[in-house]
DNA sequence: GCGGCTCCAAGTGTATACACTATAGTTCAC
DNA sequence: GTGAACTATAGTGTATACACTTGGAGCCGC
């Protein structure tokens, strides 16, 4: 049972070994050796490879990088920013275990923001963009058939930033994306009931209604799916996850 | 002229000589140093006393803290993410200098976030959250009215803050933080024009409505708000700030 | 035998040292 | 005299060293 301890080898050091970056500075890989330390702690978080609960020592996973402790530092100290990691004062770094109240604090965020989201589209979205969010169903609809987890599970949250996109708005497509991370991990920790097949069956519905330009339909729909999402965590009982609690050492 | 050249000396290193915290961690002080370097640095671009382009030496900053360059290195990586300052590789940290897309973006945003904010606050807000919102429109008029300048810049954006405290919901309340810090830097970027009074007034009419419970209203005015603000900063001819871009040396 | 204390190891928190990049000042060639 | 190349300096990027806190194993006292 190779699972059974949440090792840190699960972070895999990132497989692109630097893209050489085309002009100077493609993108924004400001800090390069940080950034890609961020990019695979929240990489093999969002991926359930890492659990809840679990430390991250320093050290190790500066050996992993090949970097120093400085660097990972960095790197962890963002992280923390974006809630997917706690910093425990001379303790160490730990994957978050957010609260009940922090789970529905985020649902109830996304709810307000993606419903306006929604409610925007339906004024601007494009024939062509319709297009795109089609082609994005199909494959979430095809990951659902292979029963590709990690595949659906990507396609399932990319549906969300890929709708921020169609905005134009950066701040908002960043903010999203965190939003979804943390999302991410909070469905990890109160193990999720909600099927894939009823999330990818709501997201055609939001769809159809975007195509149709029926606003008030559009927004319910979206804010139902959030519901949804919320209500089939299990956060009622006071069973927050003693498995995983007591499970991460 | 003492304000010719935009010194670090503005950041005032905290008046606060440690509080020899009460028990051992009052609130949440997780890293003490690092995080009260982030806090003068952010009141100091709040309060304006910071311009945009500033650069902001690390050796600098570090002698008025008397700590090492690490912690503020820290503190400005934190920066780097909450938008307020701009990390150049290998050239520094400068105070951010916010392009007339990103100020339209956050604007965007957050006429998003605190239109449903105010939507939902009108079936939750109770009568003791009406008065005081009450009071600080008071708090608002008397600062006008005195010209209490910084008094008065903090009072207005305050408003927004207190109204997303009464949600009662910590992610939400800490994210429109962040966007406030941001509007605030861009305000400072493309000189508002939007006089306080009318800022005041609108706030006032804001409260007149959620009294009401006025839901239709109280959004639409909201957004209103949010437009005044935004159509009363010079953004739209290509005059960004030709006299801070060239002014900050 | 059980509870508390002391001492030790592991790991974090901060400071310092060193390498390398960018900028400005100077010099040289044209 | 102007412009380009070179050099020197200042400052950032990363690594390493050291101080201190935490958690635990072992020991002693009760």
């Amino acid at each position: 049972m190779p699972r059974q301890r949440p090792d840190l080898k699960v972070i895999t050091a990132v497989a692109a070994p630097r893209p050489a970056r085309a002009g100077k500075a493609a993108s924004l890989p400001l800090a390069g050796a940080t950034q890609r330390i961020v990019e695979s702690i929240t990489q093999a978080i969002v991926a359930r490879r890492l659990m809840p609960g679990t430390k991250l020592s320093e050290q190790k996973i500066a050996d992993i990088f090949k970097v120093s402790r400085t660097l990972v530092r960095q790197a962890l100290n963002q992280l923390s920013r974006d809630r997917l990691v706690t910093l425990e004062p001379a303790r160490g770094a730990f994957v978050a275990m957010p609260s009940v109240e922090e789970a529905h604090q985020v649902f109830e965020l996304r709810q307000m923001i993606e419903g306006a989201m929604v409610r925007r589209l339906c004024s601007l979205i494009t024939d062509a963009q319709i297009a795109e969010l089609r082609a994005h169903l199909e494959a979430e609809q095809a990951a659902v058939a292979r029963t590709d987890v990690p595949g659906r599970t990507r396609l399932l949250a990319d549906f969300h930033v890929v709708l921020a996109r169609m905005m134009g708005n950066q701040v908002l497509a960043q903010l999203l994306g965190d939003l979804l991370s943390r999302s991410s991990l909070i469905s990890l920790m109160y193990q999720s009931s909600h099927s894939a097949e009823a999330s990818v069956a709501e997201h055609v519905a939001i769809v159809d209604a975007l195509e149709k330009r029926d606003m008030r339909a559009a927004v319910r729909l979206t804010e139902d799916h959030l519901d949804q999402v919320e209500q089939n965590l299990r956060l009622d009982p006071r069973s927050p996850d003693l498995a995983l609690i007591l499970g991460s050492e």
